[in-house]
Formats: structure tokens, C-alpha cells, sequence
RNA sequence: GUGGCUAUAGUUUAACGGUAGAACAGUGGGUUGUGGUCCCACUAGCCUGGGUUCAACUCCCAGUAGCCACCCCA
């Protein structure tokens, strides 16, 4: 039997092209079990294990969207992938090589969205919220897709949030949005080092480039492949290289502060004096560039500060960035209209919470646990829950569970405070025992006092 | 996308060219109405495919996945 498995399968393998390894192994007769699966290639399932994590980040993402007047916006995830060609840039990485894009049922060339920036601008202009008190103030927090090669902290689905504000150009929201990131980011327990460039607008970016081209061009011979492509392509990515050779030619480098227009330098110095005056510690990084075409202006970045020991050589990944594109409605086919935002990695800002092992509060820690015997009591038991549940109090219980023993290890297991026993003398007696799970004293009372005494029990405790 | 390293129960791992042991977790019991300690038992595994060999979890090749560096960025 087993022999005739192998000849089948022997003969089955040539067929089966390397080129398609996802394809359904078709399965001899004799095959027992279906094959098994598993989530795509840097996409990852987030388990209950995980909760915590996520949500300590979502709770003060949102707390902070709240107090900063950040309205939580969703839009779909997949999008026409002509947006991001024209929004972020025909000729960064993300549009380039990273897209989820295929041709749909209808035709249409769609997109898994790699960033968020671009669907917000999009919606702003298809809804007309020129219209509305600016800036509009948007929030948001879900999963992103870029088909990169996968690394701890790089994963092709993973997830992003973000504020960005629309329509005002004055440069206080700039500072509000770093501000605001910077808190964010403390709260979370991270320690974090701020970097920050301007690169103007469009106008003053010209006469930039043409300084910067210049200079790399006497020192051709010396720079990467990349770099020379660059050159012709996309100089302001020039000073972004990390190859070896290109770093002296990096340095000596005009640097595009000292090329900014009257009002783009103007902008830049009022939001690091909003900076200053706010106590937000940063760094000038003049050869900071964002990977995506819209920025304009302010850019900046957060990195998690490294702390002395131990740093490999290599740079640190960033938590997130962002920056103001005030060109990029118009680029969309809308009005003219200023903006700035910022996008942080909810994955990347898990593993560093982890990594500085900020305590984390607990999550679905039950204020009583229910524990029932017998089935009068387990019919009794849906009421208990729900009159509990209305008087505020968290609840927890094993309903299809038998002995009193494995529901008390329950209870235990999972950190609830009390315990409320229901079993059938209890039922005849008209009452119900309370057990202090921490102590473990208990005591009788009456079925109908108890949501109050367990109430004013944990109401004690609070106190304490 | 390029290069390197890795792959054993759910998790962390051990050993071996003659197909595997443990710890934790899970389930059941000791204690049939009382958890956190303890004791016992059970469940469960060699990533996939091919090759070498009398024999492959072990060696070789390929695929897949994870990690690391580059690249990029969140």
C-alpha cells in the first residue's frame, strides 16, 4: 500500500512546476488528511495572547485622536491604483515594487492600499469637505499591504495609525501633529528621538536640485548604481544612500535649508520655535527625505532612541513619520489645499513596547466569576449575567463546564476577584455564596442582595 | 528584489544514519460542592517534496516559512 503511494506521488512530482507552489497538490485516493494551511508570507495572525498589546496602543491612539480633535475616518482598503501611482509617486519603492495590485473581476486596476495618506485626500476632495470648518482633522488606525521581503518589523500586512489635518497652512499644526506623536509615543513608554528636515515647496526645491545635481555630478564616477539612476530620476533621494562610497559625496552636499524660499524658511523656523517652546526635544537631520513624492516642507521621522549598549550597526527602523503635502489635493484633481499628517507602525511600536518591557495594564481581568451546579442553577445563571452585567460590573463564567473544582481553577486562571457560587442548595435556600478569590473567605447572602453587596464589595476595594 | 542562517508536540527545547525524550500548556483523575501547592495518567511532534542509503527526523537538493544583512520604510 504504502509503495503504491510513493510510485503515484513519483510520478506526480515532475508535473507539478516549481513555478506554482500554491497550487492544490491533488491527493491519491489513499491520501487520509487534507493538507493543511498557513497565513501568506508576512502576513501573521494576531492572537488573543496579543490583545493586550493592541489594545494599550488603540486606547491611547484614540484617547489622543479624542483630546487632539482627530475624527476617526475608514475608508476601504482597496482602491484604484491609480491613486497611489499619482499621489505617492510612480517612482518611490512603494509604488513601484510593493503593491497589492491586480485586475479585478471588472477590470479595474486595483490596489491593497500600501498607506492611508492618499484615501484621505481622496475622500476629503470626493466629499466636498472643503466645505466643512478647516482644517478637517482626520484619524485613523487599520491594516495596510506592502509586498516588501518580510523581517521582524516588516511584514507585508501590518497596520498603521494616523492623524492628518486638512486645509490649513499655518505652521502651528505642524508642531501640533509632532507634539501630539511626541506625548503619544511617551505615553506608550517609548523613548524616542525625533528627527526633522524641511525641503520646501516645489519652487524652492527646483533651484535646490539643481545645486545638488551639480555637485554629485563632479563626483559621478564615485557614486552606486542606485545613486547614478537617482541623479537623474529622483536627486532628492540622493541623500538618503547608505552606501559606503556615496557618504562623502552625501556630506559635503548642499543642504536644501540653506536654499529654502522666504516662506517655506519662514514656516520651518516658526514650528521648531513652537517645538522649542513646547519642550519637544528633536533633531535637525538636513538629509532627512520621506520616501513618498508628496511631502513638502516639514518632514520628520521618530526613532526609538537607542540606548548605548549593545546597538548594532545598523539604523534603527522608524516608528513612523510624516510631514505636510500641501501639493497634493491639487495632484488628486481638487482644490489647492494645505495639509500635514503623520502615520506610525502599530507593529513595529509593539515590538519596541515589548523589547523596553513597558508594563502593560491587564486586559478582560473579570470583576466576578460565575460559578453554577447542577442545572437549576445553570438556568438561573443567564439572568445572574445580565442583572450584573447592567449594575457595570464585568463578568465571566463557564457555563457548559460541570464540577466546582475546575470552575474555581478557572476563576483563578483568569484573575477574577470574586467568585459567585450557585448550586442547588443554594437555590432552595434562596441565596448564593461570595467567595473573595484573593483571601478566600466567602460568605452567604441572599439571592437578591447580591449585584449590591458584590457591587459595594469591589467598591471597597477601589477604595483601598 | 539580492545574499546568509534556521525549521522537532500548542509553546520552549533534547538526542540520534536503525523514526524521538523533557518542560510548560491542554484534558482526565487523586479531592463526585471549593482555585492558587502537590501527585498520577492521558493527549500531542520530526515544515513539504524529491534524492543518496538495506535504512533518513538526521546527509544532499528543491520548495515553503521565519530570522539577519542589504534595500526600503511603518
Amino acid at each position: 500500500m504504502a509503495k503504491k503511494i510513493k510510485i503515484q506521488k513519483k510520478i506526480k512530482k515532475p508535473k507539478i512546476a516549481a513555478k506554482k507552489p500554491r497550487k492544490e497538490r491533488s491527493s491519491s485516493a489513499e491520501t487520509k488528511k487534507p493538507r493543511s494551511f498557513q497565513s501568506l508570507r508576512g502576513m501573521k495572525d494576531i492572537l488573543p495572547g496579543e490583545a493586550k498589546y493592541w489594545n494599550f496602543v488603540r486606547g491611547k491612539a484614540f484617547n489622543f485622536a479624542d483630546n487632539y480633535g482627530y475624527d476617526l475616518i475608514e475608508t476601504p482598503v482597496l482602491e484604484e491604483t491609480a491613486l497611489f501611482n499619482r499621489a505617492v509617486g510612480g517612482e518611490t519603492d512603494i509604488v513601484s515594487k510593493e503593491m497589492f495590485s491586480f485586475v479585478d473581476r471588472g477590470g479595474e486596476n486595483v490596489c491593497l492600499r500600501p498607506e492611508e495618506t492618499a484615501s484621505i485626500v481622496r475622500s476629503y476632495i470626493q466629499h466636498g469637505m472643503l466645505n466643512l470648518p478647516q482644517p478637517v482633522k482626520f484619524f485613523y488606525f487599520g491594516p495596510m499591504f506592502r509586498h516588501d521581503r518580510p523581517q521582524a518589523g516588516r511584514l507585508r500586512a501590518f497596520h498603521q495609525f494616523g492623524f492628518e489635518a486638512l486645509g490649513e497652512t499655518h505652521p502651528i499644526i505642524d508642531a501640533e501633529i509632532i507634539f501630539l506623536i511626541y506625548n503619544l509615543l511617551q505615553d506608550l513608554g517609548l523613548k524616542i528621538n525625533v528627527q526633522i528636515n524641511s525641503i520646501g515647496c516645489p519652487k524652492c526645491r527646483e533651484a535646490y536640485k539643481v545645486k545638488l545635481v551639480n555637485h554629485y555630478r563632479d563626483r559621478k564616477s564615485d557614486l552606486c548604481e542606485d545613486c547614478k539612476r537617482r541623479l537623474v530620476k529622483n536627486p532628492m533621494r540622493l541623500l538618503d544612500c547608505k552606501e559606503e562610497g556615496c557618504q562623502p559625496a552625501k556630506e559635503e552636499a548642499p543642504q536644501i535649508v540653506d536654499y529654502l524660499c522666504e516662506d517655506c524658511k519662514n514656516h520651518f523656523v516658526r514650528v521648531l520655535e513652537y517645538l522649542d517652546e513646547a519642550g519637544v526635544s528633536y533633531n535637525l537631520n538636513p538629509q532627512l527625505v520621506r520616501g513618498l513624492d508628496y511631502y513638502t516642507k516639514t518632514v520628520f521621522e521618530f526613532f526609538p532612541e537607542v540606548s548605548g549598549e549593545s546597538q548594532g550597526s545598523g539604523k534603527p527602523d522608524a516608528l513612523g513619520g510624516g510631514g505636510r503635502y500641501d501639493g497634493l489635493a491639487e495632484i488628486l484633481g481638487g482644490r489647492p489645499t494645505p495639509a500635514c499628517g503623520v502615520a506610525l507602525g502599530v507593529e513595529r511600536l509593539i515590538l519596541k513596547i515589548k523589547e523596553m518591557n513597558v508594563n502593560i495594564p491587564p486586559v478582560n481581568v473579570p470583576d466576578v466569576y460565575l460559578a453554577q451546579l447542577g442545572e437549576q442553577a445553570r438556568k438561573k445563571i443567564f439572568s445572574l449575567i445580565e442583572s450584573l452585567r447592567k449594575a457595570g460590573l464585568t463578568v465571566s463564567h463557564s457555563l457548559s463546564k460541570e464540577g466546582l473544582k475546575k470552575q474555581l481553577e478557572i476563576a483563578n486562571k483568569i484573575g477574577a476577584k470574586y467568585a459567585l457560587i450557585l448550586g442547588q442548595k443554594e437555590i432552595l435556600d434562596g441565596t448564593s455564596i461570595i467567595r473573595d478569590m484573593e483571601g478566600g473567605t466567602q460568605e452567604i447572602v441572599n439571592f437578591d442582595k447580591v449585584v449590591q453587596v458584590v457591587r459595594k464589595k469591589l467598591a471597597g476595594e477601589t477604595i483601598k
